[in-house]
DNA sequence: ATGTCC
């Protein structure tokens, strides 16, 4: 027997050599060609039966192993060109998100998509991306800040009522800012999600439980802030009069807890698919139907949970400081994967910086530390699968807006809408955003304007460079 | 986004 019959019968690389071994070793027990030939059609047509022993054990390993490998690879093959997917505010969308999401459309799981007109750059899925697949989630599909989050009460005092100092001393008092801070221990509140069991389910979440308990209520870095501010209410809603109110804004998410999370997890996506196109390596997804997914979905969701807990906290220290009741409340995650359904289709949807806006459903919108935020009713747009944008989205990247942005001009911008700010780095001036009235116009036929929040003292992170 | 390795 020679390497040429073996090769006819579709053995290819190390297989050859291996068949060929074992062909020698049967014709050399006396077994005619013809039979030998048909032994190995029968080893090719059925690996797994020949793994235990025998003559044909170590061909069997090598073709199951071949098998998996091109599994594996057609599994994992781009598409040819991206599925169709609706844009809003396209003028406002630079041309590397735009590749982004032509990516994300190109994954074999991918069934629907849209892009929301704050859209710009980010690792795997650009922020502003919203992408349904069919039993997978993508850890970069959610992005490292799992659950980040807003939420707005709105309280009952007149807006002037609240002294710029005062609403300085409660922001100082009440909030912690930074990479890695937590409030001191004796500061430190108790919430429920620090009490479900999930905790125990996964030896990851165990090991994060301190950090997740020692972080809680605390509000983080980068574009996170806590504000007041005044709500306008040009008609009755959210159960309140007409009117203006003082109101409080948060932006936070699921601090250290679910950035490990989403490291650990994206690690792993990436890891069971070696064989992905290398431009959509942080696109890399878990299949819902592997242990790995269904643990992903689970510490997700607690992280989502966790980051909501951040937020109550954060408005019920400020509530109780200020000695009311909140008057009315809307909250909404802006980056997570839900369960949707799309067409009569259950589908995985996730929304990395998009907020959701199924029909009727309240969101909120903030523009800049120093521009306005809005109060959203979601008009459930199938195409845009009811999302709507997060923010205004960056126009400038961090390390952009860092050597070109003037701080004597940031000041002044701040001035002159009359915004006191506490902390706060360069990179995230106003001018490193899309105009927030261009990204809400793009969007008139995804929500519906319901209020308009006014920012007056805001606190964010001191970062690198302060403004 | 996060003390840049779970």
């Amino acid at each position: 027997m020679n390497g040429k019959q073996i090769t006819k019968l579709g053995f290819e690389k190390k297989a050859i050599g291996l068949a060929v071994a074992a062909a020698a070793v049967r014709e050399g027990a006396g077994l005619e060609r013809g039979a030998v030939l048909d032994e190995l059609r029968a080893v090719q047509a059925d690996p797994a039966a020949y793994l235990a022993g025998g003559v044909y054990a170590a061909l069997a390993a090598e073709l199951s192993a071949q098998h998996a490998v091109n599994e594996s690879k057609k599994g994992a093959a781009l598409l040819g060109a991206p599925l169709p997917y609706g844009v809003w505010g396209a003028d406002l969308i630079e041309p590397g998100a735009r590749a982004q999401m032509d990516v994300a459309m190109r994954l074999p799981v991918t069934r629907a998509g849209a892009l929301m007109p704050d859209a710009h750059v980010g690792y795997g899925l650009p922020i502003g991306g919203v992408l349904a697949t069919e039993n997978a989630v993508i850890p970069y599909g959610v992005g490292v800040d799992i659950g980040c989050s807003m939420r707005l009460s709105v309280f009952p005092i007149q807006p002037d009522a609240l002294k710029l100092e005062e609403a300085r001393t409660l922001l100082l008092k009440h909030t912690r800012f930074g990479a890695g801070v937590a409030f001191e221990k004796r500061e430190r509140d108790d919430h429920a999600v620090l009490h479900e069991g999930t905790w125990e389910d996964q030896p990851l979440l165990g090991h994060l439980f301190e950090k997740a308990a020692a972080q809680i209520g605390s509000s983080g870095s980068g574009n996170h802030f806590a504000e007041f501010g005044t709500l306008s209410l040009a008609q009755p809603d959210l159960g309140l009069d007409a009117g203006n109110y003082l109101a409080l804004l948060s932006h936070s998410g699921s601090r250290g807890f679910g950035a490990q999370v989403a490291g650990h997890f994206t690690a792993l996506a990436e890891r069971l698919h070696p064989h992905l196109d290398p431009a959509a390596r942080k696109l890399a997804w878990l299949s819902l139907d592997s242990e790995e997914g269904q643990a992903y979905w689970q510490a997700m969701n607690l992280a989502g949970r966790y980051a909501l807990a951040n937020h109550e906290l954060i408005h019920a220290r400020l509530a109780r400081a200020l000695g009311v009741d909140v008057l009315a409340s809307v909250h909404n995650s802006h980056n997570l994967a839900w369960k949707q359904q799309v067409n009569g289709q259950e589908l995985i949807v996730h929304r990395k910086g998009a907020t959701p806006a199924a029909s009727g459903q309240l969101g909120l919108i903030p523009g800049s530390m120093a521009d306005p935020g809005f109060v959203v009713r979601g008009r459930g747009h199938a195409d845009a699968l009811a999302s709507a944008s997060h923010g205004a989205g960056r126009q400038l990247g961090r390390k952009a807006a860092a050597s070109t942005l003037v701080k004597k001009e940031v000041a002044a911008y701040l001035k002159g809408r009359g915004v006191t700010l506490i902390g706060g780095g360069i990179d995230e001036a106003p001018q490193a955003y899309k105009r927030i009235e261009d990204v809400i116009s793009r969007q008139s036929d995804l929500v519906d304007v319901v209020a308009r929040f006014t920012p007056k003292v805001v606190r964010m992170d001191s970062g690198s460079q302060d403004i």
